[in-house]
RNA sequence: GCUGAGGUGGUGGAAUUGGUAUACACGGAGGACUUAAAAUCCUCUGCCUCACGGAUUAAGGGUUCAAGUCCCUUCCUCAGCACCA
């Protein structure tokens, strides 16, 4: 009891934590060592702050105290520890400080930094200050201009028009994510809540949707918690679907239909073409008369011809007809059909009589009859009344056989013309166009080749030869393919106004620069001629590959692949599809997102130096199904690309569902598709026009809060690829026009799409049942909200019948890819990331824009492309920021006059905070961002902390640009963070969000007024987990204010003289142990409330012990110094040591001294516990059990024991009967 | 609706991963010291019952010698996404 002299009651934390915060700074105690091999490397990360006020919030206090626990608590376990701390200075607040008070957002941040620093030092943080920066730095935003450069260099970087959401208030555009709905359904902008407008830009952009798959896959090698990951998948939403193409029904056609008087219709209301598509589609018992002029009749006669068609000529109605009692005559004339049984259908004739008035204008008739081989049945559909109540007609159903054996003249001329559809193929639709498209090309073997490969007749190919065009005028040498095929391909548009195709093979050499590309002309080159046998293709390239290798002396592992290049041009569009195969030489490298197949291996003999090649059957296969990806995709352009009023002939839809595909009976655009209005027929042009105009007004919120399905007609139909069927074409706003193609199939197994069709009486069809079995009466089941849209097995479905959903799945597709009407497709919901912000204050863009529009990046010994110092902060006019006001972004040359011009945009937050975690291992580096042996010491971040609100965005762009970097081979490792925690939040004493508003604002300088860092450190560790939403209370700050100054008090106890003092007085030890060791794992899993609380106890514990022996003192104080680093300092100086306790070595504790000696054991009856015992540790089982029947007699008597089990030093159980 | 995490005293929250549920605190009650208050210290404190005892981890069911923990059903809370076909 040497020490009992002068111990202050409490601890004097005013002046003993400022003294050590002063002795680490000035002694460099929290140094993280570059490159130091002798310890295992720990970088524990913790976003670094947005510097936005002049001082430390209390959610910064609760979000950095557990990361500094931890990185203490590794640094005294022996690792060498980076816990860096910097600043994400750039953005809005700043700014908008300056466009209010004119100062300049540098000094404003400056200060904000200083604040918050001091701020940060009070609180006792380990932080390594070394390795300082703000991204305000230019010597820091030097490496961050650098890194878009590359982007842009690599592609990923690009301008594009973009509807972005733009505040008039703010002068700015701001990403999706920064726009938030209120509660009145107006789009506000998060910060200041200032309202926002659509507005269409040009934008820089960030290509990472190139990224998902890789994103989405790099998430398995990471230890993020589970929700983190879901949230990040959901983010970058993938889904696996097929892309279909549905033919549009040629505009006269439908027309025609519109027009015809027959069927009670009304085009005005758009229930017309339902009337219509119903009698179409249960043609197998519709019996139709129609109107129509000779084109449109061999167009039903050729989309129908499968389905055994038959046309009539028609007359006209007799003066005091009905025109069903023309239709009736006429059939009956026509047919002989007047020695049938057809009396049943007078039955019907009353209910036309409404609309008999109509038919007086009919002039032109055909009749349609549905004809199969066995049979022939006839209805007349009627209407009875504007209730649409509907009742058929019957017909006695004929067989072929009666109508050939009655010799009737009419139905002779339907069979001889029957059998004829029947053996005559498909006629080629485009015939009727005459259309023309230019294929890029001098050779005009090429072009039969094309026509060849794409199945294309009746279209009119033009070579460029023809157009007086060489390609060498055209494509500048050097380009990689597929630019050249571009190039061309637009060039000829150019020149003929005609939609051209490029077709180029060639080959790339990864790593090779691209102006020594083996130039394009690399199939020539490589001797192959004109050639459908695509495997003898790709040996003469690889031959020629093999000698170019040699040639130009490449070797080591080089990748190099085919191009198998089509782009096609329309005017507006290009429609690339590049076929790549890698052939690897020595070691095979994938690239899954890239559809790179290896089409061959090559190998390098070093015997004789020569290389091998061999062609894989099952790599070939991959490869043709790619080949004919490519095919259906232009040929589906070229074969269905325009109607001959020069607009798309297709609609082409996304599906995931494409089991459902046979029962699809109508299509859905959004109002944002392309050509929409062109599309539409001109009766239904203004209701389309007037429906796409109410969107646009619509927040998207209310397009989404009214849950009503809405929609208009288009007045176009298409038909459905695997049926036939023909489906109307409708525009609903619940199709987003940002997603998949902007169209859907519309059937009975989508709830949208079944609601939407029950409510404009869209006919609806089923396939897909639990068992196979059809559902009667469906669309009662539907109305009562019933929809299936579950997997299942499908009916009704021709050749896919009792497939289930997942074969079904599969086999469609082939089977579309197989008929050229579609293919497999990977949807992502992730969209370019838009990363122009119309501010000052941001890292300008490192390019130059030369007076011709050209784009100039600024070259490396240019950069940082500082960002001057502006006195007027308020943004022009037209939106930009206020950069576009001086004179900075002009440059001129040595005559003053303007040349170029910098960009007036900056870069948003997310730029410098996407890599600075790289910066902290290097932060002084000026010849690069980092040093290759910084980075490969330190990375990956082993524990990266943070707030939920970055989990999605901050984490995800910032792996994006750190997986670019991987792939330029500039850092190390696949993933930049291994384990994440978010942090919770910390609200109010009243349980609410803290805001000055409501006065509940806990301000960390008040606390460590009143407590000091060690107990407000304390106390943020013990209100609850890190990631738990954490209330917090006045009254338990002062218990850990209270277990700091018992601490204090414990020198008083604390004997110099015991030390190992195992003898006498080994329940401590054993308390001790146990402590340490719990307290070590409780640190290891960071459950420092848990670890908080242990320590309360053995407190407790030991205050009450008279003397403490000194090992069992130092050891605790050890384990108290990552919660009360400045306390435990003090205390450990006070014992004579000269270095920091943060220094020092992580107690260990004894697994034998876990165990007490003397153990309790709780005994059950009948699983109930009924008493306890205590026993020595160490006797036989069979005395515990006899120890356990003693203590529990009462409850045996009379009863026999049938089971018994020992938990070791814990219970006994006794079943008993 | 979908995805993820949860639901344990008046409150924040523990529970060695299937082994005595409610550790550690807050709050509350009583007491000591004090003229008094603050501070400090001590005792008690989940529920029902005077008690013996009993029920209890959102509710119900199951597996097990044994369930807060595993399985099924239902309900509820929080977070994210939200007409993504």
């Amino acid at each position: 009891m040497s020490n009992a002299k002068n111990i202050p009651l409490s601890f004097d934390f005013k002046t003993v934590e400022k003294k050590w915060q002063d002795y680490w700074l000035t002694n460099h105690t929290y140094e993280a060592k570059d490159g130091d091999v002798t310890r295992e490397k720990k970088y524990i990360l913790v976003e670094f702050p947005f510097p936005s006020g002049a001082s430390l919030h209390v959610g910064h206090v609760f979000r950095y105290t557990a990361p500094d626990i931890y990185s203490r608590f590794l640094r005294q376990k022996g690792y060498n520890v980076l816990f860096p701390m910097g600043w994400d200075a750039f953005g809005l607040p700043a700014e908008e400080y300056a466009r209010k008070t004119g100062q300049n957002p540098r000094i404003t941040t400056e200060q904000n930094i200083d604040g918050i620093k001091q701020n940060i030092q009070k609180m006792g943080y380990s932080i390594d200050w070394n390795r300082e920066f703000s991204t305000t730095d230019p010597e820091y935003y030097k490496w961050t201009q650098w890194i878009f450069k590359k982007f842009y260099e690599q592609g990923l970087a690009t301008q594009k028009d973009v509807e972005l959401w733009y505040c008039k208030n703010l002068g700015t555009v701001l990403a999706n994510e920064e726009v938030y709905d209120s509660l009145n359904g107006e789009k506000l902008s998060e910060r200041g809540d200032h309202p926002v407008e659509k507005k269409k830009m040009k934008q820089w952009v960030l290509k990472m949707p190139e990224y998902a798959e890789k994103l989405l896959t790099g998430l398995e090698n990471t230890h993020f918690p589970e929700h983190i990951k879901a949230m990040q998948r959901t983010w970058i939403g993938k889904s696996e679907g097929v892309t279909v193409n549905w033919d549009l029904v040629p505009r006269d056609y439908i027309k025609m239909v519109n027009n015809y008087p027959a069927f009670p219709y009304n085009t005005e209301f758009g229930v017309g073409e339902k009337d219509f598509t119903k009698i179409i589609r249960e043609r197998s018992t519709a019996f139709i008369r129609i109107k129509g002029t000779d084109k449109y009749l061999s167009y039903i006669q050729n989309r129908y011809n499968d389905k055994n068609w038959v046309f009539l000529p028609g007359g006209g109605v007799d003066i005091g007809e009905t025109s069903l009692q023309a239709a009736i005559r006429e059939t009956k004339e026509e047919l002989g059909l007047s020695g049938l049984e057809y009396v049943a259908d007078l039955g019907s004739i009353n209910a036309f009589g409404h609309w008999t008035g109509q038919a007086q204008h009919s002039t032109e008739h055909y009749f349609l009859l549905e004809v199969s081989m066995d049979n022939i049945k006839m209805r007349v559909k009627a209407e009875v009344d504007d209730e649409k109540d509907e009742m058929y007609g019957h017909v006695r159903a004929v067989t072929l056989e009666q109508y050939k054996a009655n010799n009737w003249p009419q139905l002779n001329y339907i069979i001889e013309n029957l059998e004829e559809y029947l053996t005559t193929g498909k006629i080629d639709r485009l015939e009727q166009h005459n259309r023309e498209i230019v294929i890029g090309t001098t050779n005009k073997g090429k072009i039969d080749r094309w026509k060849h490969q794409l199945n294309i007749t009746g279209v009119k190919l033009v070579s460029a030869g023809d157009l007086g065009l060489t390609v060498g005028e055209i494509v500048e040498n050097g380009n990689s393919e597929l630019e050249n095929a571009r190039i061309k391909a637009k060039a000829f548009w150019q020149m003929a106004q005609k939609p051209s195709i490029s077709g180029d093979s060639g080959i790339y050499l990864e790593g090779v620069p691209v102006n020594e590309q083996p130039s394009q002309n690399t199939k020539r080159a490589a001797g192959v001629v004109e050639t459908d046998d695509e495997a003898m293709i790709w040996q003469k390239m690889v031959d020629f590959y093999i000698s170019r290798v040699e040639k130009y002396g490449i070797n080591g592992e080089l990748n190099a692949y085919f191009l198998d290049v089509f782009s096609l041009y329309d005017g507006f569009n290009f429609y690339d599809v590049e076929v790549k195969r890698s052939i690897i030489i020595t070691n095979q490298i994938t690239y899954p997102d890239r559809k790179v197949f290896p089409l061959c291996n090559i190998y390098k003999v070093p015997k004789n130096g020569k290389y091998y090649y061999d062609l894989s059957s099952e790599e070939m296969d991959d490869f043709l199904i790619e080949y004919k990806e490519a095919r259906n995709l232009l040929s589906s352009y070229l074969f269905d690309g325009e109607d001959a009023s020069g607009h798309s002939s297709i609609v082409q839809t996304y599906t995931t569902r494409v089991d459902t595909l046979p029962s699809a009976t109508f299509v859905v655009v959004a109002p944002e598709y392309s050509g929409l209005l062109e599309l539409s027929s001109d009766e239904y042009k203004l209701s389309v026009a007037t429906y796409i105009e109410q969107t646009k007004a619509k927040s998207e919120r209310e397009r989404q809060i009214n849950k009503e399905k809405t929609g208009v007609f288009t007045g176009r139909f298409v038909t459905n690829p695997l049926t036939n069927e023909l489906c109307p074409v409708w525009v609903t706003d619940f199709v987003l026009g940002s997603y998949g193609t902007g169209a859907v199939m519309g059937d009975a197994h989508d709830l949208r799409d079944a609601e939407l069709a029950l409510k404009y009486d869209i006919y609806l069809n089923e396939n897909i049942s639990k068992d196979g079995e059809k559902r009667e009466d469906f669309v009662e089941l539907l109305k009562a909200g019933e929809v299936f849209i579950e997997d299942g097995i499908l009916y009704n479905s021709g050749e896919f019948s009792a497939l289930n959903s997942d074969e079904a799945r599969e086999k469609i597709a082939e089977k579309l890819l197989e008929i050229g009407k579609g293919m497999t497709k990977t949807n992502y919901r992730m969209r370019d990331f838009v990363f122009s912000r119309q501010r000052y204050w941001g890292e300008p863009f490192p390019f130059e824009y030369t007076n011709n529009g050209e784009i100039k990046v600024i070259s490396d010994d240019k950069l940082p492309l500082v960002l001057p110092d502006l006195e007027d902060f308020e943004p022009s006019k037209d939106g930009r920021s206020p950069l576009a006001k001086s004179d900075w972004i002009n440059i001129r040359d040595e005559q003053g006059s303007i040349v170029a011009t910098h960009e007036a945009d900056t870069m948003p937050n997310w730029a410098g905070s996407s890599w600075y975690y790289l910066r902290f291992t290097d932060p002084k580096n000026d010849e690069e961002f980092a040093s290759e042996e910084n980075l490969k010491y330190w990375l990956p971040v082993d524990h990266y902390f943070g707030g939920s609100e970055h989990t999605t965005l901050h984490l995800l762009y910032s792996r994006f640009w750190h997986k670019f970097l991987y792939d330029m081979g500039k850092v190390p490792t696949p993933e930049p963070y291994d384990y994440r925690t978010n942090g919770g939040i910390l609200l109010g004493p009243d349980g609410s969000k803290m805001s000055k508003s409501k006065g509940n604002v806990i301000q960390p300088d008040d606390k460590l007024d009143s407590v000091g860092a060690d107990a407000l450190r304390i106390y943020i560790a013990f209100i609850g987990p890190y990631d738990a939403t954490v209330i917090w209370q006045d009254g338990g700050l002062k218990a850990c204010k209270t277990l700091v100054d018992r601490i204090w008090n414990l020198q008083s106890r604390v004997s110099f003289t015991s030390k190992n003092d195992l003898a006498n007085n080994k329940k401590l030890y054993i308390a001790y142990n146990k402590f340490v060791k719990s307290v070590s794992n409780l640190l290891e899993e960071m459950k420092n409330n848990v670890a908080v609380a242990e320590i309360m106890t053995f407190t407790n514990l030991i205050r009450e012990t008279p003397t403490i022996p000194l090992d069992i003192y130092e050891g605790f104080i050890k384990v108290v110094a990552p919660f009360a680093p400045h306390l435990c300092e003090e205390l450990w100086s006070v014992l004579g040591n000269k270095t920091s306790i943060a220094l020092s070595k992580w107690p260990t504790f004894d697994p034998e001294l876990c165990i007490d000696n003397v153990v309790r054991y709780a005994v059950q009856v009948n699983g109930k516990v009924r008493a306890d015992f205590e026993i020595e540790a160490n006797v036989a089982d069979v005395q515990v059990l006899e120890a356990a029947k003693l203590s529990v007699e009462k409850y045996l008597e009379g009863k026999t024991i049938k089971f018994s089990k020992i938990i070791p030093r814990k219970l006994v159980t006794l079943v008993v009967n």
